[in-house]
DNA sequence: CCGTTAACTTGACGGTTGTCAAGATAAATC
DNA sequence: GATTTATCTTGACAACCGTCAAGTTAACGG
């Protein structure tokens, strides 16, 4: 994991890489990685537009200097930081989809994560929407955002789709309204985190739980 | 229209407003609305972070010093503009509820108000998500983020308990569920303008005439 | 027509930013 | 251990930012 980042090329790592000396498994992807997991912490804490280099760097064990040595520049690391914590981000609720035994196992399962990830990885969350939103801007991101998007959108419909086959019945709306619906709560969740916690997690708990049900066909 | 902003004071015409000459209705007020208008074609443009006022002021008649003249800081031209803006933007789909007189009707008119907006008003939409998140970044802006967040819940439920009423059925869901749901699709629809426009509109106007029967009471 | 005040322009300030070149340090090779 | 290569630091650069003070222009009141 890191390394291969969802078996999809960044085009991150162009001619500027040093060549690799010997067996040892690649050390300056190690590096990268590293140096975007201290980056993703001041960047979920400031925000894209907000985060400057030396920002990232002050919260790293290296200066600022080091960013270009490993990154071209700083969209290409902020780029490269989202999609490696995204690439594993998208895998959190498959194993509730596989070991869920009944439809309402499932739900409780999908709610619980639900809760636990707006609790815990709130910073990281505010900062996948501000990409996306700044995507809306600056074209270079659309890729990347497009992508992501697409990996979120699977993990709805995997998720959904194994609720349907629970319940025995089909899926009343494509992977793309699912995925819409899921995000516009999400979002709404993740927006109310700031002020009124508890009350953001009832409430998005409470809506799905009422909501996912009218997502499949009454057949 | 303008002056009071959906008769909630912003704060914002403090102190440093010269007092007022004669019965000439608030020729200071006037150019803020006109400074406002000119900000917001840039602000659609670039976005929240990535404008600058010299780039407001470049694209308006007035040089980049008079900013200060009229508003405190930077953020308080940014609040007032999204606020000036979506004080008459959440009233676009008024006129549909009111004149409708089938349930079928409504649908059309809600869609049709829904593909127009996506299509003409594209640049204030993005801004309006770029100030939302970016208030999950910037304390200060969460007031009136969520103030407007509330209008467009108001707006959605309008359109929504009308449906309802005109079906002669009663809503299944609550108006912050009914709105995050909206909302989602509508952004997922504004993401995808600008690769493949067509698509979205056609997609946005299928899902919300799939959907909208599915948020009323069976009843 | 004159004086006063509002409206607006200009230019500068301190600060921050991304980027990069040059040098220092550490590591690995022979 | 010497030399070559990789790694990292430092400092500087040009550009840009928000803000504001001082000065200019225009409009209004008498």
């Amino acid at each position: 994991m890191g390394a291969d980042l969802m078996e999809e090329s960044t085009g991150a790592v162009p001619s500027l890489a040093p060549p690799r000396r010997r067996g040892t498994v690649d050390k300056h992807q190690e590096r990268r990685d590293q140096l975007a997991e201290s980056a993703l912490v001041t960047l979920g804490e400031l925000g894209y537009a907000r985060t400057s280099l030396r920002d990232i760097a002050a919260n790293s064990p290296f200066s600022h200097g080091v960013v270009h040595y490993y990154f071209r520049d700083k969209n290409e690391l902020i780029v490269y930081c989202v999609r490696f914590h995204k690439s594993t981000c998208v895998l959190r609720y498959d194993d509730v989809v596989e070991s869920a035994g009944s439809s309402e196992e499932l739900v409780d399962g999908f709610v619980a994560k639900l809760r636990e990830t707006l609790t815990a990885d709130a910073p990281m969350h505010r900062l996948w929407y501000d990409l996306r939103t700044a995507s809306m801007f600056e074209e270079p991101l659309r890729a990347t955002v497009a992508l992501i998007d697409g990996w979120l959108q699977d993990m709805v419909w995997r998720v959904l789709a194994r609720y349907a086959s629970l319940a025995g019945k089909g899926v009343a709306v494509t992977p793309a309204v699912a995925y819409a619906i899921v995000d516009g709560l999400f979002q709404q969740a993740l927006l109310a985190m700031h002020d009124q916690p508890a009350e953001s997690l009832d409430r998005i708990d409470r809506s799905v739980r009422d909501l996912l049900p009218s997502l499949l066909l009454s057949a």
